[in-house]
DNA sequence: ATTGATATTAGGCAAATGCAGAAAATGACC
DNA sequence: GGTCATTTTCTGCATTTGCCTAATATCAAT
């Protein structure tokens, strides 16, 4: 499975988030950018080209649905990032957000409770 | 600043992680891949040209110093990442990880400890 | 000063990425 | 069927990225 470009991960994590298949005006509208729909119908032939996605074709409108699933391409790109950013340490992903302010006590509560819940269940 | 390209970050992770300036030979020696200098050499370049390093040419030798910090530019990165691919919600990532199987049980007692640490002081 | 070894610079090239204009297809309405 | 309106497809193009070959500079040893 290929690490998708910026642009291409946009629209896919639209399309994950998404119920059932979606078409290009529907991703447009949840698009922050503001790109021709000629564009977006770009990326998602790369997508499809790519094997992300399928398509189906109904009337003039095409449907779109993803083909790989969202947790299986994070969980590699997680584990990606923290291997080529930083050493491997969770750690220290979570220290550059703390030091960087990009965290409130809420994430880091939220996160404690995560941390609790799966260790009780070990 | 600019966000760099996969190669350029490898060599700038080197830069960072070593002490004082630091040549072209032995960032070659770090790097896991095997490329022609050259190679090295435009990376080097273009980090230059993006103001990422300063470079001092001693004799026939170029030597590289990070200016921008790492610090710095992973505390953007992480953000970055947060909001791109886990909706700014650091459990989201922890879990993606968790799931993925790239968590040892030390490396969650090591951010407990960490949030612990953190929240104690606050 | 010549030769060798090695480093950097110049230049370039294929592929990937981000993007859109023009052309073609298709449904909807008269 | 003809005409809009809209959608997709085709095609292309400027940049960026990853990488290298050939040329040039420079040190070191003779």
């Amino acid at each position: 499975m290929k690490r998708l470009p910026e642009s291409e991960l946009e629209i896919m994590m639209i399309i994950w988030r998404h119920d059932g298949p979606v078409n290009r005006m529907e991703i447009e509208e949840h698009l922050h950018k503001d790109v021709a729909a000629p564009t977006i119908l770009s990326f998602l032939n790369r997508l499809e080209a790519k094997g992300f996605v399928g398509v189906e074709k109904i009337g003039k409108i095409n449907w779109y649905t993803p083909l790989v699933k969202e947790e299986e391409y994070l969980q590699k790109e997680s584990k990606n990032i923290l291997r080529k950013m930083y050493r491997n340490s969770l750690k220290n992903f979570v220290s550059a957000l703390y030091d960087g302010n990009g965290l409130t006590a809420q994430d880091m509560e939220e996160l404690r409770a995560f941390l609790e819940e799966k260790s009780e269940k070990k």
